[in-house]
DNA sequence: CACGAATTGCGACAAATTTGCAAAAAGCCT
DNA sequence: AGGCTTTTTGCAAATTTGTCGCAATTCGTG
């Protein structure tokens, strides 16, 4: 874990960001981790204030270390993109499972051709797959 | 417009849901309306408590009536699939508007591919896609 | 270790969402 | 239309979620 730790510590020196105990926590909660609510993440980071655990939320979003997931409504965290590679998630709507899985390239380049289709330049996206997993499919 | 009302009361009919004054108008404020934030769908059903536009989508949602579309951390509210054709957004991060796409077919197909490959039975999915739209391109 | 700047923990707030309940409205049957 | 039963609504209060100001701490540096 320390391991994965120092590519933060790396990550936000290079941005002229401190290192500091809630944002270590914050980023060891998210680590090897589902993603979480931030009611979960708080929980995750003890001796942290509430209002630690948001701020150092927006700071990571802001520089591109977390993301948020929309299941429906309510959100989860996670590390982004740079910290475990571009991928989306199919949520199980039975159990909440997620699974991830990382996205074929005709896929990005239909996107981009659709996106081009409406002269919109195309800067993120999200993609969020609900169904039934193995486990909770009727008949497995 | 009563016309597309008489489809919700079908609806609700069907599903055996009674027919009552808020759910009229929640339905109504959606209709040919970009998607709503909760704040903007409470100002268009004047006369209805907050909580009783809660409850309503609430019950779309539980319904498949309405369905929740994620920007960011935050939401709006449109009619769904069955109202409306399925369908995604291309999101302006500039001016926030909201384009409406219809995804074409081998996309679909694309999504169903890549759920089996992992034992997971597709229900629906939410594309969002984030970027600047023709008029807020660096040089339109 | 000392100093100035960045950040934290608190407590107070504001906004968003949920819940209990009595009153009102909807659906149904004459 | 009138009466009856069940479902919903409106209202008020309670939660939950997310923000903010500020003094006390911690961080990065020399």
């Amino acid at each position: 874990m320390s391991h994965d730790l120092s590519q933060l510590i790396t990550y936000l020196q290079e941005h002229g960001q401190n290192i500091t105990a809630p944002r270590r926590a914050v980023f060891t909660a998210l680590q090897n981790s589902d993603p979480l609510t931030m009611a979960e993440l708080e929980k995750r980071c003890p001796g942290v204030d509430r209002s630690s655990v948001y701020r150092t939320v927006m700071l990571f979003e802001r520089l591109g270390v977390v993301q948020r997931l929309s299941i429906g409504w309510k959100y989860k965290l996670e590390l982004s993109d740079i910290f475990q590679g571009h991928h989306h998630h199919l949520t199980c709507q039975a159990c909440g499972k997620h699974i991830e899985i990382t996205e074929d390239v005709s896929l990005e380049a239909q996107l981009q051709a659709l996106a081009a289709a409406h002269d919109f330049t195309l800067k993120s996206h999200q993609l969020e797959l609900f169904g039934l997993c193995s486990d909770c499919s009727p008949r497995a």
